[in-house]
DNA sequence: TAAAAATAGTTGACGACGGAAACCATCCGC
DNA sequence: GCGGATGGTTTCCGTCGTCAACTATTTTTA
């Protein structure tokens, strides 16, 4: 094992930490939680994405997954259509005022993130860049396969 | 504002969420969540700490994180104790069962986030850790000040 | 082609979990 | 030594996700 991988870990767990639920002073996102804003999120990268699928995308039961539409629906942020090629399938959208919100609360987001790095160098910053790119890619590729 | 901040926002966001609750197929630290898992390090790490400090490191109400002690000591993991200082004062401590599955859980995610860089060349996992670094000590300095 | 099985989604009951506030015990300033 | 402050616990409550039962639609099969 390479000698790294430890504090690798310990780094990504405090990182994921600070980024989670609790972290940022449990303010969030907004009137979202932090799962609400996720799948938010994916429905929009999406375009059009069923109830299981969403379950699936965030490790949710339908039954969860339902629910977490329901709320983003009462909110005005999605909204469910029927699909025209199966009457069992449900196409869940993101609106025009869930698109503002999402890219309101990245926009916030960004800034929080600008300002923590304000005094790290460029070339620091491109390499914090490049470390996560590679980072997330190889979580990809092990959960694909 | 640096170019690269939006992306390396979308990294970290994705990152914390698939280290977080919901990542890793919900499959997170055995049988404890990772709020108690967090508690439990953290308790660990200060070898001695009071409820009201714990609630502070986790951002939950003294009364929330009263419950988490209640459970990590009904799992036998942590146990209170009278302060000699302090009759107010409950000095949390994690017991020798606790420090065992700390460390296993952390082996575990060891092995997992070995796996995962596997294939990632040691220089590049060199400077992953060093992009860590650099960010979590950021993150730290802004949350001081 | 009609019945049976499978699949997608919803709903209701339930348990787990944190917060708010009231409460208790202990400590500190006067 | 009394009154306010502080740390912790407890009770009540709202939120949330799962399970299982149910409805509706589609696919399989006999």
């Amino acid at each position: 094992m390479n000698k790294n991988i430890p504090e690798i870990y310990d780094l990504i767990q405090e990182l994921s930490w600070r980024f989670g639920n609790h972290g940022f002073n449990g303010e969030c996102c907004g009137d979202l939680s932090l799962i609400e804003f996720m799948t938010l999120k994916k429905i929009d990268e999406c375009k059009e994405i069923t109830i299981q699928e969403i379950g699936n995308a965030i490790n949710f039961t339908k039954s969860g997954a339902s629910k977490i539409i329901d709320r983003l629906e009462s909110k005005g942020y999605a909204i469910r259509a029927d699909s025209p090629v199966d009457g069992r399938l449900c196409c869940v959208l993101t609106t025009e005022k869930g698109r503002e919100t999402l890219s309101g609360i990245v926009k916030q987001y960004t800034l929080n993130l600008n300002n923590i790095l304000r005094e790290i160098e460029p070339q620091e910053v491109d390499q914090i860049r490049e470390s996560l790119t590679i980072l997330v890619d190889a979580l990809q590729r092990y959960k694909e396969g």
